[in-house]
DNA sequence: CATGAATGAGCGTTCATTCAT
DNA sequence: CATGAATGAACGCTCATTCAT
């Protein structure tokens, strides 16, 4: 993806900015389709043949946008080294951060899924970020495997995408459906399910002891969550 | 939503069928946007005035192709009695019910949502649709849990949700997206994954044998299922 | 060049044609590049968009109506069996019909030679009227060459272009840029010049009997035409 | 035409020119239309808004460039003294050096022709250039005229803007239509026809005999020409 | 003198929808 | 019922020209 962005003056790099932060909002609150060069460029206070100064097309902004929203995706998510090293903590802390990170862009990645369908240019980039975040999913449990604290039967690329897919798919009907629900139970939920998922065996015993139904019985510690009442 | 179909003639009834085929096709192949009346009408054999006799708009063509893919979802996914009673087996049944289902209406359920983004109409379609398997799949596990199965301890509502998003999820990345995976390893995955994440407990030892690690050494009865390598 | 115009309705037929007349006289007034389809359509008495009905461009209507006028040039610069034998009578009335041929298409067929510098498809157009003319011209000396009528060594093609070009030349001179002349004077020079270039014997002694200087006297049966003064 | 050059510094004046010449090979190489401002001041290595501290619009870029053409037409087709006193000879020489002039300035001339169409300050320059060949054509003739070397009947300013004209067509048709035709031959044609036309008589014997036909016999002293066939 | 950012009028084209026949 | 001609609002993009720095 070619970028007119040579050689800007101050000026012109201020201009350029308001445009995308312009483009952005716009995007976000109108969809790709509702969003016209002249909204964008009202909103960055610019006439309409500015726009095409800094940009070739409505494409092309938008390109950029969601390159950015990709960027920050990958930024944001990456879990840092002040977790500490419990296996479940970091499961935690990554599902924490993936869901906030996708409420920051969520729009826009939605965006990006819809137009990438028929658009190869935007597909590749679709496609680069998934594969990132796979990749790291897949690498994440690869090593506990090796540990021995996961189930080495699974295929740590399929199952990674499934288990992202099921905190992604959640991000979307959370935020963008409008399923109510608070931060911290989903965040427990998500990390439950990912955690016993793999049969992750926690060498300490921080987190949430996860359940282990260790017979025919059924009954067990477990504390009633907020039930949600069907709306 | 309000349908023109009132009192016709057996010509009328097929002009009607003729087009909603003619635009369920027309909408699989090119998507919502790119469709024109013309190319509806060109499909199904009538002219461009006609087919306002029968829709009111393309919105409404497209609610009621949108409508159908909803039916058949609800009837394609029924897991028959003829499966037996074994939860584990159901759950797979049901994920590859799903998985098939999914690859039959994909493209149009993709416009459903992207549609529903901006129309209210057509989100009330998308609600109810995801409202019936988020119902089904919470009732399931809430007999699982009642029957000492399943961890009592999940949100029945919340768990169906991210569980089922898993599945539905995976089904867009491998179908729409082009992830390979052969359905059998795919349906297998997620069933796993599925299971352990509930801490179902089979009550027959029928269905692979759920992974438990019994303690912290790490060594247990699995089996190297195919490990596929990263592409 | 594809035409849209199968399968017309009368009224269809009428509107088409009112379109393409509209256009062929914006085009006459204004030039190809002033001429807006707006103007057309307003000239027309029809909406904007029903331009797009009969024609896929601006440029698509041009097509029409230069094949058109290239057509009316064909026609009507053939010299008919009513003219005599006489090969200086024929030259005439070959050049008279050709000056008003031209005169009747001067504007458009300036339009295709600027059009079909850049435009390929337009130039081949431009090409073949050209041609068909040459042809015609060639052939036309070829057999009074061999008729002994005219000097044998010219060569037939590039003489045609060549006088042929005069007199389209002169005709532009005279029509488009206001050189002032009457078409009798101007008639009887193109032919006059014509006839003695390729030496033309008649075998009758019809027509003005050609300038033929006998010597190096210079006097001669000649008429003192109307002198044109500079302007 | 007013011209923006009073009182340019030895920077302003190499500013100038390089745009002048941008101009012109922009023009040539893209036609009048397609050249943008920015492409004469990308090849001439200043910035948009130099331009127009220089001139004060495309059309008058297109003026200056014009001009420049025009005057060299001038100087490039005067035969000079070199040439032998004999007339036949004089014209051949004058041909060769129109078909050259032209070749160098066919492309802008054919510009100025198109603009000059629309606008009045250009069709005086066009007018003014052509009334200097026609000038100085009408000159020569009057002048064998009264030698006694030409058929006195004709009127020369008709004669010489048609046989002019011959040769500027022809020169069209051979340098941008692309007929095919060498040099020699052209210019043997192109004089042949001319001194025939007039009915010129050579004072001397130099030069291809002009045909004659003295009588209804056909035969004579003629040379065949390289015959060329159609292609 | 040079720069290059900003301007904005202008135009070709699309297509869902209406309606006379 | 079917037809298909007519409608017209809407929008992306171009580019000559201006002007503050």
């Amino acid at each position: 993806m070619i970028v007119k962005s040579e050689a800007l003056t101050a000026r012109g790099r201020r201009t350029r900015a308001a445009l995308l932060q312009a483009g952005r909002e716009a995007f976000e609150e109108h969809g790709y389709d509702a969003v016209r060069i002249d909204d964008v460029c009202a909103r960055a206070g610019v006439s309409h043949g500015t726009f095409y100064t800094y940009f070739d097309s409505k494409e092309a902004l938008f390109g950029e946008v969601a390159g950015a929203a990709v960027g920050e995706m990958f930024t944001a998510s990456v879990v840092g080294p002040t977790v500490p090293d419990d296996p479940y903590a970091r499961v935690e802390a990554a599902n924490l951060l993936y869901l906030r990170a996708w409420a920051a862009n969520s729009r826009l990645l939605r965006m990006l899924e819809h137009i990438a369908t028929g658009d190869d240019r935007f597909r590749g980039l679709l496609l680069e970020l998934r594969e990132v975040f796979v990749r790291r999913g897949a690498e994440g449990l690869r090593r506990l495997q090796e540990q021995g604290l996961a189930d080495p039967t699974l295929d740590p690329r399929l199952t990674a995408i499934m288990l992202g897919g099921m905190v992604e798919h959640f991000a979307h009907v959370w935020l963008d459906l409008g399923e109510r629900a608070d931060e911290r139970t989903a965040v427990d939920h998500l990390t439950r399910l990912w955690a016993r998922a793999i049969g992750l065996t926690s060498p300490s015993t921080s987190g949430p002891v996860p359940y282990v139904d260790r017979g025919q019985g059924g009954e067990g510690c477990m504390t009633e969550t907020d039930r949600k009442e069907d709306r």
